[in-house]
DNA sequence: AGCACA
């Protein structure tokens, strides 16, 4: 026999196979190409193309092996090499003699997506990235990440085919929003087929894999490193170190996220002393500042994740800033001191109260959620609405009163423990950890806005377009518990991510019905 | 351009 000692895996020397297989091919390769290639030499009885992270390889089996050996034999020997659409293709015995699976690879409708995310390594894109961009489509029940030679790859599990279509065809070949990857990250594109799989097997909650309908699932201790989409690395590096205020940024803001709100979502937990918004790259960020780490170490461990609104709206990512004491100067929309003498006013009846002009000098900024320490500066002092009045309702927006409910709501301090059940009118929505799921598994949520791809660069308006999901009219009332609406949550990382976040965010044109629509849910501010 | 959903 030939001496197999030392022999490369993939050789021409490779013993015959009537399964060929085949590479640099184009990735839209059909099969009746490949057949049209082969039928010179034989019968092809079986092919599976898109194989690979770059759907750029494939397999043909032939009835016979003569067959291929003969096309083997004919193209190492040719001067025309095989092609496929002008490309080149590379042919050789596959190391197994048959096909398996073969025509189910991404042709089926399967609930079950085979997801290539192009561009990026493992770490790059978080599964609480992919959770937010598939559930755009409906409830996301699994999802499984692995890394194989040429990719990273997720299996994304929806409850039907329809759904899975749908987020199919919305997302096969687009590109996860840059704003959600790290910034190192170029293109990072999505390849979607059909899986195989009905029901994904995941045995626990990870930073690979999560079970979006099964609480009691195990949580990896690698899961839990709160540190959520920003990128931090598996060896756990840049670590905050614990501070007594936390720095808030807001995913999916589909609400209007006001001072009075995170006062409220932020209180359940100790006294508030101060809070600070600002933008930072269209991105909105909060800073909130209790009187002791403990407490903040407390609020950050259980809000993490979380959702302020049920639906998957506004959700909290928290970390832990370098400030210890914030420099409030005025007390408006934007900045509240509430150790200040007037702690409970209301937003209109702010005045402008310069407690510590002297002082006004604040150092912080923000970049991609990570605070930097001395770029430029930010100050509170909350110019935004001259003479610190609320900022206009729009016109035309019938039943719009911003926050006042929160208001009421905001000034009974500790409506709830931390474990209590919440207060009904209070935003936020799930609390502690491991309170997740509460209502049957059986029950996934109202999809969010089917159909609009949180890739598209659409705008929301389109809130409009699809009425009877719409967040407003998904509340009658204040917002509902999170708990209870079927929501998994993660303790320390993703409860649902249903809806959809723009690229092209822009607080300022949010939430509002067209005219004569649905009045928003009293609660429920609105930017305006 | 090198073997098929962890």
């Amino acid at each position: 026999m030939a001496s197999t000692a030392g022999q490369p895996q993939f050789r021409y020397t490779q013993p015959p196979s009537k399964v060929l297989h085949l590479r640099n091919l184009p990735w839209e390769c059909t099969e009746e190409e490949l057949i049209e290639l082969g039928k010179p030499f034989g019968k092809i009885i079986n092919t599976k193309v898109n194989v690979g992270a770059n759907r750029n390889q494939a397999f043909v089996e032939f009835a016979d092996l003569n067959q291929a050996i003969s096309m083997v034999s004919y193209y190492a020997s040719s001067s025309e090499p095989a092609q496929v659409r002008g490309k080149t293709v590379y042919l050789q015995y596959s190391n197994r003699q048959e096909i398996v699976n073969s025509k189910n690879t991404g042709d089926v409708a399967s609930n079950v997506l085979l997801v290539t995310i192009e561009g990026v390594e493992a770490g790059d894109v978080s599964i609480d990235v992919l959770h937010l961009v598939f559930s755009a489509f409906g409830f996301v029940h699994k999802i499984a990440t692995f890394e194989k030679s040429a990719g990273f790859q997720a299996l994304v599990q929806f409850s039907d085919p329809n759904t899975a279509t749908s987020a199919k065809n919305a997302l096969d070949g687009r590109s996860i929003p840059r704003y959600l990857l790290p910034e190192h990250v170029g293109l990072c594109s999505l390849r979607i087929t059909f899986s195989a799989h009905n029901d994904l097997n995941v045995k626990f909650q990870s930073h690979r894999s999560r079970d979006y309908t099964n609480p009691y699932l195990p949580v990896a201790p690698s899961a839990i490193d709160g540190t959520g989409q920003f990128g931090i690395g598996p060896d756990g590096k840049r670590r905050e170190p614990e501070s007594n205020v936390l720095l808030a940024s807001i995913e999916n803001m589909q609400y209007a996220v006001t001072l009075d709100v995170l006062r409220s979502v932020f209180t359940a937990f100790g006294t508030v002393q101060k809070i600070a918004i600002f933008e930072k790259n269209a991105g909105f960020q909060a800073l909130i500042q209790y009187p002791d780490v403990a407490t903040a170490v407390t609020a950050k461990e259980a809000l993490e994740g979380h959702c302020i609104y049920d639906g998957g709206f506004c959700k909290l990512h928290l970390s832990y800033s370098r400030h210890t004491d914030l420099n409030v100067k005025v007390n408006n929309d934007r900045s509240r001191d509430y150790t200040s003498p007037n702690p409970g006013l209301l937003p209109n009846q702010l005045s402008i109260l310069g407690q510590q002009p002297s002082a006004f000098q604040t150092t912080v900024s923000a970049v991609g959620g990570m605070q930097v320490p001395q770029s430029s500066s930010l100050v509170y002092s909350g110019n935004n609405y001259a003479g610190g009045a609320l900022p206009p309702v729009q016109d035309g927006v019938a039943g719009v009163q911003p926050v006042q409910d929160w208001q009421l709501n905001q000034l009974s301090p500790h409506p709830q423990g931390p474990n209590g059940n919440v207060h009904s009118s209070l935003p936020f929505l799930g609390f502690a950890r491991n309170q997740m799921y509460m209502t049957t598994a059986a029950t996934p949520p109202p999809p969010v806005f089917p159909g609009q791809s949180p890739l598209s660069l659409a705008p929301y308006t389109s809130h409009t377009t699809f009425p009877g999901l719409s967040p407003m009219q998904n509340h009658s009332g204040p917002p509902s518990s999170y708990i209870g609406s079927g929501i998994t949550s993660l303790a320390g990382q993703g409860p649902y991510l249903g809806a959809s976040p723009m690229p092209s965010y822009n607080h300022q044109q949010m939430p509002m019905p067209a005219g004569g629509g649905v009045p928003p849910p009293s609660g429920v501010p609105y930017y305006t």
